[in-house]
DNA sequence: ATTGTTATGTACAGACGTGGACAATACGTA
DNA sequence: TACGTATTGTCCACGTCTGTACATAACAAT
């Protein structure tokens, strides 16, 4: 029906997914990510509103396969334990197994960008904001099946779970080892009482 | 015996490390960071050798003031759970008391550069390395005055504590408030055996 | 073959960006 | 008052960047 598109646009969302994760938003100007794909800044305008819309694009890519996707997936009647201790063993691995050691992209455009961009800083806000609530209710699971203590804190142990996540996607810059990574996490893990036992 | 200066270079260098603060790196061009000192670029770069040059130097009156400033100064013979509580409670108060939510200059420098810059980013690296290193003697110290159990894997629980330090200093951007950061910060310490009773 | 539709190429305007060259300027000192 | 010295203002050369405008190209369906 009409002239059909030289390039693919998933592929190019994937690609601009990779720079913007790599190398930051600001980095990245429309003729680079242009360039990246094959095409023209001509058809980058008409494929995507602007760089903050694809970066949105990319963001939502990110977050369908960011290594805490099993927090998103559980239900209720899991072992909390074992999901947080399998979840923080992935991200270890994950993060340690990236030779470019790219950390997060939604962690690296919170430190990038919150202050900067009054459309992406909100937007970034809100998923993280988003990934604590939904850590509040997989840790309240376990507090009704008795699993964790009664007495537990879930929204204090929220915030400190999401607090080691986002430590870790920033230490893995600094500690591109798996070994040294995962004995960040199982310690703060086994002192906030949500490690497996081995 | 020459032309004054119309313009403090300490003053400048510490607009500078405000804007780096607050706007990341690649933000304050050249042009910008002249702008705001009232200098043309003309003047800058007789007096900074460049924008890399200015960055380190508005690194290390960062790191000369930083919250983490105790670690420093500390002695042997110290308490180290107080030490580390008191920290982590000047930590909280500032980092939720700046209304510009710009978190640390260091850890956001590691967001932004690490991956990008081959000057800035092992100098980044090394700054924090030092800072790791720096924990493992404070907390060495209280191993050996009792204070610590005499098991405590000294490089472990050092790289716990920097992880919640670096975490803070990401969560603040999302949480702007003292007693929420500071429920982050009770509740790992107390957890890693590093909080000072109340 | 004509038409509708969408992608593409090219061009524009105007701002921003770096870094260097060089003359003009404002001092203390001889 | 003339000199040495460091700062400053101005200009250059050139590239990058954003977003838009509009003609052109390539397809499907009629």
């Amino acid at each position: 029906m009409a002239r059909p598109s030289q390039f693919n646009r998933e592929d190019a969302v994937e690609c601009a997914m990779n720079a913007f994760w790599r190398d930051g938003y600001e980095t990245n100007s429309v003729k680079a990510l242009s360039e990246k794909f094959g095409i023209t800044r001509s058809s980058f305008y008409n494929a995507f509103k602007n760089r903050e819309g694809l970066f949105e694009e990319a963001l939502m890519l990110y977050a369908s396969r960011s290594p805490d996707k099993a927090l998103h997936e559980a239900t209720p009647g899991v072992s909390v334990k074992k999901l947080f201790t399998d979840m923080f063993r992935t991200i270890c691995k994950v993060r340690a197994a990236d030779e470019d050691a790219r950390g997060c992209l939604a962690v690296n455009g919170v430190a990038e960008l919150c202050n900067t961009n009054d459309i992406l800083g909100p937007k970034l806000h809100q998923l993280m904001q988003a990934n604590i609530t939904r850590i509040e209710t997989v840790l309240a699971w376990g507090v009704a099946s008795g699993e964790l203590d009664k007495e537990t804190d879930v929204k204090a142990l929220a915030l400190s779970v999401k607090n080691l996540i986002v430590g870790l996607n920033v230490m893995c810059k600094l500690v591109q080892n798996e070994d040294k990574l995962w004995q960040i996490a199982s310690t703060t893990l086994r002192a906030l009482n949500l490690l497996e036992d081995a």
